[in-house]
Order: C-alpha cells, then sequence, then structure tokens
DNA sequence: TTGGGACGATAACATATGTTATCAAGTTCA
DNA sequence: TGAACTTGATAACATATGTTATCGTCCCAA
C-alpha cells in the first residue's frame, strides 16, 4: 500500500527512502506465518524475492484471498490501521526474502506524508483502488462458477497458475482440490476437439 | 458516504448545510432504476423515506450487493469517483423519498472540505470502513453457508428480513428463491423441537 | 368486480460440488 | 538409498443447490 508506490509519485520518493534503514531483511522458508490471524498486525511488508499469501481459516481448511510476488508490498489493512485483531493470516508459499517495517515507522511516515499536497488524493486513490479489487473478486465470487474464474486466472494472470501449488489455487477459487483437478481434465478434454 | 457523516464530525456540519438546497427531492414508485449498470454514476443519492438496494446483473437475473434505508447515502461509489461505467444499479424496493445531489456539488464540497484538518483522517476512516464491510462480505460468502447467512441476517439485521421482499433476500443471499424457502422451511421444523 | 401480477411454498428432477479413499510421481532429507 | 512428505489425478458416493413447474394467496388497477 505504500511502498508501491515508489516511483508512481516520484515527488514522494524521498520519504520512502528515509525509512529504508528502518526495515528488517528475512530471509525465511516456505510455509512461515508472518502474520496470524486475531493477532493485532503489527508490520508492513515488501517482498524482494519469493511468493506470499493472505488467507483466512475456515473450519480447519482455509481459504487463499490474494497471492503476493516480488515487488510487491502488504498487510492486513483494517488489523494495520484501526489495531483490531486480524481476519487473515500470512504465510510464505516459496522460500523467499521479506522486508518487514513495523507500525511505528509506518505510521511517523504518514504523519509526514500528510504535510505533502496531494497526499489525500493519493491515498484516496490507493484506497479505491483496493476497494475496487475487492468489489470485483466479491462479484466475480457470486456471478461466476469456479470454471470460469479458473478460466479468468489462466487468461489474466497466468503466472499464479504457473508458480503456485494447485491445492492454493483451488483454495484461492473458493472450491475442493478434488474439484478443481475436475475442472482441468475437463478443459483439457475440450481442447482436444479443437 | 458524506452525508451519513452529518452530526457525527460536527465541525463539519456547516459544510453540509451549505449543500442542502442543491440536493433535488424526488418522489419515486418501487422499482424505479435511480442508477442504471454501464452507466457513470453522475449523482450521490441520499434516503429521506423508503428503501433502495443496490444490485447488479447476472445473466438476466440479479444480485444484490446491498440494502439502504431512511437516513443512509449511496451512490455506486468506484464509478462515481472514477468516471467509469457502474458495475452496479440501483434502484427503490418501496415508494421512496430521494434527495438527489449532482455530482458537480460534490466535488466542489470535497474541494472547499480538503482545507478543513482532519479531512484526511476522516476519508481515510470512512474509506476502511467500507472496505472492512465488503471484506467481511467477502470473507462471509466464502465462510458461511447460505443457511448461516440467513441466519446471521435474522440476528444482525432483522429489519431487513421483516421489510425486503423474500426474492430480494435470495438475491442478496446468493441463493435462488426455492432454496431460501427450503431454508426457511428447515428452520421453522428445526424450531419446533423446542 | 375481476383478472393479472407479485409473492411465496413445495415437489421432482438435474447438476454442481464436497468428502473420502486410493494410487502414482516427484522431492526432501536423514 | 529409503522413508516420509507434498502434490496431483481419479473414482465412488453423499450432499447442496439450481431449474422448472404447479399451486395458492394477496393486492392493485382497469
Amino acid at each position: 500500500m505504500l511502498f508501491h508506490f515508489r516511483n508512481i509519485f516520484p515527488q514522494l520518493n524521498p520519504y520512502w527512502d528515509k525509512y529504508l534503514p528502518f526495515q528488517k531483511r528475512l530471509e525465511i522458508p516456505p510455509k512461515t506465518i508472518l502474520l496470524d490471524e486475531g493477532k493485532v498486525s503489527e508490520n508492513y511488508f515488501f517482498i524482494e524475492k519469493g511468493c506470499v499469501r493472505l488467507y483466512f481459516n475456515n473450519n480447519g481448511s482455509d481459504n487463499t484471498v490474494q497471492f503476493f510476488f516480488e515487488n510487491e508490498g502488504l498487510t492486513s489493512l483494517d488489523s494495520f490501521l484501526n489495531n483490531t485483531p486480524s481476519a487473515f493470516s500470512i504465510e510464505t508459499i516459496e522460500p523467499s526474502v521479506i522486508y518487514q517495517l513495523p507500525k511505528k515507522h509506518v505510521n511517523k511516515l504518514m504523519e509526514e506524508l500528510n504535510n505533502e499536497p496531494g497526499f489525500t488524493k493519493m491515498m484516496m486513490q490507493v484506497m479505491s483502488t483496493r476497494q475496487t479489487h475487492y468489489i470485483n473478486e466479491f462479484v466475480s465470487i457470486i456471478r461466476d462458477t469456479p470454471e470460469q474464474r479458473y478460466q479468468n486466472l489462466l487468461n489474466n494472470k497466468p503466472h499464479i497458475i504457473q508458480r503456485v501449488p494447485q491445492h492454493y489455487i483451488a483454495s484461492y477459487l473458493g472450491v475442493s482440490t478434488v474439484h478443481l483437478s475436475r475442472i482441468k481434465s475437463k478443459l483439457a478434454k475440450g481442447k482436444l476437439h479443437f
């Protein structure tokens, strides 16, 4: 949400640079938990190398909300802003290199940015982009069948399918691993006709 | 999103009052469309009396995203802010009295508010509340069965069930009217045992 | 006043999806 | 190298949900 916007709003780059030294570099294996559902989000994460997912528990199994890759930043926003227990967990999928910036520094950065003209506009743009993203996911889950959602993923974000183990894809699409296998097999058969 | 906050941030009330004369009062029957999916959202609506729903089309049938009642305001936010085609339609459910404020006035109001200290913070709070709401809906649709979602509605927002025709409830829960009938009948039978 | 439309319940059937179990291939690590 | 784990495919069965059709009630407008 913040370091995303390095180079997108170049006049703000000095601010990002000033805070780089406060980040902690983590080299961590797959399935390392960065934030545990129910805890308050205390850090902002930025991915240098690897791959991470945001997910929530669902009677023992889990559902993935979003995947994150190199040069993307994330946190559990609601928890981070409002100090409420996070509805989501965050964990690595691959061996990863993560930069971790504690909340107190982010807050300080935000205060400094408040004096920068255009900051409100930028924040509204950022928040509105996020909101649009969630709304689209929301609509897609209701409107599209799992098969259509898989096709969308194939068309729009093939790197996710190539890179992420299939059971995480299933948990992202909201179906069982068995059913995702069925979908793939059905699509494969369909293609043979052409 | 705006007039919601009358009296919640009292120091801003003069601003709201200043813009009240620009609103147009509409007295309209049920099923009146206030915004059509695909069009750009040009107005902010405030409900004096009646009931309205935000929904999107889904191969001929439709899904309701949210219901709005007296003293609530709404628009299709993404479309309103970014001048993009709205993903949603808005229509009345009951005979309603609606105040309609054109976008140019809202924009002017926003510019004036920019000079008010605390405005950025308020906007972030507003946006983050909205986002939390969508995230919760999103999680609920994935995690909860339609039956659980109906129970949640009964427990948390019984006024909706009392007031809104059942087929809209079904379209909100994301099930067919037939299945919602099944759910109700099942719950009714369950209750007889006690 | 009446006839059509809106609303809701229910049955019968079709389809989508979950669950459990089994098998196979690839990877990791002691 | 071999055991344990991860990943993925598939079959068989169970359950959830959609679709279509029918019926009854209520209400409003011609």
